[in-house]
DNA sequence: CTGATAGCCTTATGCTGTAAGGAATTGTCC
DNA sequence: GGACAATTCCTTACAGCATAAGGCTATCAG
């Protein structure tokens, strides 16, 4: 945890041995192009070795082991995100636009989402997004506690958002079937392997019915709304 | 697929060749205890082949590869949920009942977390669940894509929360520090990798301030009625 | 009995993280 | 300059993973 804070020791003490051709940085950045490339399942120590000419070993000069390397990935993207939003308009826009940046950094790294949520990996930037949110949220009058739940409750929603629409983006592709083409043929299949599911599952026929819009998007804005619409009434509880 | 909806295919058909020692459902209840008691990642071909006294490529017999049978673990253990739910007295003690079972079972079962949410496995009992909170919401008079939109809200805040749950359990039993030591020592760590951090995050540390009782079933419990009044106000607003 | 089939085995391939130990480089001290 | 220590990076090795390939054997239909 110690790498995570570092972010530039003294470069003082100067030591024998031969110079180091590497660093935790490059080699930090090199396992995140793995990773938004070819996913967190194509993540392996010589894969990020050979993108830096060494073999996989050599990391381990720099890096303890794979999981402080993922921790520091982690720690390293979230510094895309902002640390402050424009709240002059009231909290609602401010949590939406705070909602929407987030989605966006999650389908940019999609991978991010498999790391350790609840140990929180405790680096800077991990509590600097935390802190933009609470920010955020300190327009609202509500205590820490109802704070607490509401972050955890957004956090949930825009984490469960990008997860379904990364995984729908993903699945295709391993299939070699587009995605379009993958959702109308579902109910196609479903007919030929169960047939009559529509009679047996009516409220799925029914919600699946009136295909609106575009779909995952639609989606997050509603359910955006709907999460709007619970802070607020929170807020008019006390 | 076809093996998710067969589930006692005619037992007709006598072939030539020795007698199957095992079955797909033994297989996958088998596999089923290896990841409740140890985990998603203990989970080998392996380890289910053990016990069960085969080797791993034995289960190749009855079961195309590893992917498939985590489908059928899958569906498998989601008909523990549920199918109905209590709605007589409307739809918001039922949604809350819903979101405690569906909370419990991921407690129960915490690898289904790690389960591909968007690429629904499409069997059977994944249905029933859909089914059951979809029955629940027509209560509340919203169309098909305004429920589709909670539906979704619904879901990813129950396994969002499941999964702060299961993994500040998993945490500390990996590092050999208790859970409570483990948040008590934080603020501790924290001050000496990162000298006045409190300055530094100040929203950070008035949201942990002021320490609400029980925490996870806390935050669970004020998440779900924050949610459960913007349902409300959605329905309201019509 | 013969031939086909299905269950289960052993073996092998190519991955993974990482422990161990050695070679090579570069500094400090005498 | 030579000795010694520290450091980078390498090769090798091990245990584990999913699974492809091929072989042995039990069991059926004919």
């Amino acid at each position: 945890m110690a790498l995570l804070w570092r972010s530039g020791e003294e470069p003082g003490e100067v030591r024998p041995g031969p110079k180091p051709g590497l660093s935790v940085d490059v080699i930090v950045e090199a396992a995140i192009e793995v990773a938004d490339s070819e996913g967190m399942a194509a993540l392996s120590m010589r894969k990020v070795g050979e993108r830096l000419g060494r073999t996989g070993m050599a990391l381990y000069t720099y890096v303890p082991n794979k999981g402080e390397l993922v921790d520091l990935m982690y720690d390293r993207v979230l510094a895309e995100l902002p640390t402050t939003y424009d709240a002059s308009a009231g909290w609602r826009p401010a949590v939406a636009s705070w909602a929407e940046h987030t989605l966006a950094f999650y389908l940019r790294h999609p991978w991010v989402l498999q790391v350790s949520q609840a140990r929180p990996v405790l680096g800077p930037n991990e509590f600097a997004t935390l802190e933009s949110v609470v920010s955020i949220l300190r327009g609202t009058g509500l205590g820490p506690r109802r704070t607490r739940g509401v972050v955890a409750l957004l956090f949930d929603f825009v984490r469960g958002a990008a997860r379904t629409v990364t995984e729908s983006r993903l699945a295709p592709s391993a299939t070699g079937v587009s995605d379009e083409e993958w959702w109308r043929t579902r109910s196609h299949l479903l007919e030929e392997v169960a047939p009559g599911f529509t009679d047996q599952y009516p409220m799925v026929a029914w919600v699946e019915s009136e295909d609106g819009g575009p779909g995952a998007a639609d989606t997050f804005a509603i359910g955006l709304n709907v999460l709007l619409d619970g802070i607020e009434a929170a807020v008019a509880k006390g």
